[in-house]
DNA sequence: TCTGGGGTCCTAGGACCC
DNA sequence: TCTGGGGTCCTAGGACCC
C-alpha cells in the first residue's frame, strides 16, 4: 500500500502556527508581487474564493467578509515543509517528498490491520510537533493514494481514509469527474470524452491501448494505477534537472537597464541553487515576456539559449552569458513584464571530472562538449575508455545527457519485459516494440 | 492600475549515422 | 556482424503536476 500525506492549506498553516489568532478566520496567502491568491483557509474557500484568483477581482469579497490577507513567505513555507517531512520519515523511511507540502509513503512494512491506528498516530504527532495538519490517503497504487487523500479531505472527520479495490471504489470511481484523478486535467479528459469515456470508473474500465492512443502511455498507466495494478514507483529524491529563475515586475519596464539588473540577480539565485545541489550546468536559457493579459498592448515573447564550451558553475561566467543572449532577445519597442532564466543540462559535480576529461594514450585531455569524441579514433586508449564509460553507465562520456536517457530506456525496457513475461497486453514504457522484440 | 513561479515527462519528426 | 533500411540523437512543443 501507498501513503499520499499532504499538509492542508499549508501556506495558510504555516502562517497560523505563527500567528495562532488567525484560526477559524478566513485567510489568503499571495503570490508573488501579491498579484494572486495561491493559498486559501477553509473559510475563505467557503466564501468562494477560488485558487489562483487574482487579487484584484476579490477585493470587495475580501473587504466584505474581513478576510486576512498575507504575503507570501516561501523561507517559512521551506523550513516548516522540512520540519513535516523531518517528522514523517521518522515514521517511515520510505518516502518520497513529492511536492513542498506533499510526501508519499511506501507502506508495504506496515500491517494492514493496525494501518488506520497507524496513520492516525502519524497525523498526530506531526501536528504535536510541528503544528501543521496534514490528511492522509492510502490506496494500494500511488494514484489512488491520492484519490484517497482527496475523500480524506471531503469526507473523514480524522482525517485519514483507507481506499481498497472493492465496491466502495466503483462507487468513488461512478461519482467522481475525470478531471479528479491525478494527472488528469481538462485537455484530456475532453479527448476522453470524445470517444465515450465520461467518468473516472469508465476510465478504468476502458481498454489500455486506445487510452494510450489518445493520451499516451502516462493515460495507459492511469488506467492500471486505477485497477490498482502499481505502475509508479516511490522515486528516490534527487537532484533537479532544470533550475529556473523568474519574477515578474510590478510595473512593466522597457529598458534594457533595469531588465539587465533583474536578470543578473534571477542569475546569480540560480548559480546558488545549482552550487547547492552541487551541480554544473551545460546550458543557459534566457526568457523575455511582456504582459499577456494586456491584449491591447503589442506582445513579444522569446528565449535564447547558450551552450557554455566548459560545464559550469560560475556567476559571473553565467551573468555574461546571459547578458549576451539577453541583447539578442531585447526589442526596445515592447513594455516587459516578466524576465527569466534556466539553466539546462544539469550534471553532479562528482561526475564533472569524467564528464570534462578523457585520457589518451595515458595523457589527460579536457573534454570539449561541442567537438564529438569518436571512440573509433585510433588514438584513443579504447581500454581506459571502456573503463570510464563502465562507472558513468556507458555512453555519458560521449553524450551528456543523452548517457542518462539511454540508461533510463535499458531500465524500462527491462520493466517492459517483465511486463509482457507477467500477460500484459502491452509495454508501458518503451513506444518502440522493436525494443522490446530486441532486448528479448 | 493590479493576473505566480517552478518543475517533470512524453512524442513526433528531422538529421544524421553506419 | 551488418551497406540500406534501421537505429540514434536532438529539439520543439504539448501535456501534466504543485
Amino acid at each position: 500500500m501507498y501513503g499520499l500525506v499532504d499538509c492542508n492549506n499549508f501556506y495558510v498553516s504555516c502562517e497560523r502556527v505563527f500567528n495562532p489568532s488567525l484560526r477559524n478566520k478566513p485567510v489568503v496567502v499571495l503570490s508573488n508581487n501579491d498579484g494572486c491568491i495561491i493559498a486559501r483557509s477553509n473559510e475563505a474557500k467557503t466564501l468562494g474564493i477560488p485558487m489562483g484568483a487574482p487579487l484584484h477581482l476579490y477585493k470587495t469579497l475580501i473587504k466584505q467578509n474581513k478576510i486576512l490577507v498575507y504575503s507570501s513567505n516561501y523561507t517559512l513555507y521551506g523550513d516548516m515543509s522540512s520540519r513535516v517531512m523531518n517528522s514523517l520519515n521518522y515514521f517511515v523511511p520510505d518516502m518520497e517528498i513529492y511536492s513542498i507540502d506533499e510526501a508519499f509513503l511506501s507502506l508495504k512494512k506496515f500491517n494492514n490491520k493496525t494501518l488506520l491506528d497507524e496513520m492516525f498516530t502519524i497525523r498526530q504527532s506531526i501536528y504535536q510537533w510541528t503544528g501543521i495538519p496534514v490528511s492522509i490517503g492510502v490506496g494500494p497504487t500511488k494514484t489512488l493514494a491520492k484519490l484517497a487523500n482527496k475523500m480524506a479531505k471531503k469526507h473523514s472527520s480524522n482525517g485519514i481514509y483507507i481506499l481498497t479495490i472493492s465496491n466502495q471504489l466503483t462507487n468513488i470511481l461512478n461519482d467522481l469527474q475525470l478531471e479528479d484523478i491525478w494527472g488528469i486535467s481538462k485537455g484530456w479528459a475532453n479527448r476522453l470524452k470524445s470517444i465515450g469515456i465520461n467518468n473516472p470508473l469508465q476510465l478504468q474500465q476502458s481498454d489500455p491501448c486506445k487510452v494510450r492512443k489518445l493520451i499516451s502511455v502516462v493515460g495507459e498507466r492511469i488506467v492500471y494505477e486505477l485497477r490498482g495494478n502499481s505502475c509508479l514507483a516511490l522515486e528516490e529524491v534527487v537532484n533537479k534537472k532544470s533550475i529556473t529563475v523568474s519574477r515578474s515586475f510590478g510595473k512593466m519596464i522597457n529598458d534594457k537597464y533595469n531588465l539587465k539588473e533583474a536578470l543578473a540577480n534571477h542569475v546569480a539565485r540560480a548559480a546558488e541553487k545549482l552550487r547547492h545541489q552541487d551541480s554544473l550546468c551545460g546550458e543557459i536559457c534566457v526568457f523575455i515576456n511582456t504582459n499577456r493579459f494586456r491584449k491591447k498592448d503589442l506582445q513579444y515573447n522569446n528565449s535564447a539559449t547558450l551552450t557554455f564550451s566548459d560545464l559550469t558553475d560560475n556567476t559571473t561566467v553565467m551573468i555574461q552569458q546571459a547578458f549576451k543572449l539577453l541583447e539578442g532577445l531585447y526589442r526596445p519597442n515592447y513594455n516587459y513584464k516578466k524576465i527569466g532564466v534556466i539553466l539546462l543540462d544539469l550534471k553532479q559535480r562528482e561526475k564533472d571530472f569524467i564528464n570534462k576529461h578523457y585520457i589518451i594514450q595515458g595523457n589527460l585531455f579536457t573534454y570539449n562538449k561541442n567537438e564529438k569524441i569518436n571512440a573509433n579514433q585510433s588514438d584513443i586508449d579504447i581500454k581506459i575508455l571502456d573503463s570510464i564509460n563502465a562507472k558513468m553507465g556507458k555512453m555519458s562520456i560521449f553524450y551528456g545527457s543523452q548517457g542518462i536517457t539511454k540508461q533510463r530506456r535499458r531500465e524500462k525496457v527491462e520493466e517492459d519485459k517483465w511486463r509482457m513475461r507477467s500477460g500484459y497486453k502491452s509495454p508501458l514504457y518503451t513506444t518502440n516494440w522493436n525494443d522490446i522484440l530486441k532486448v528479448s
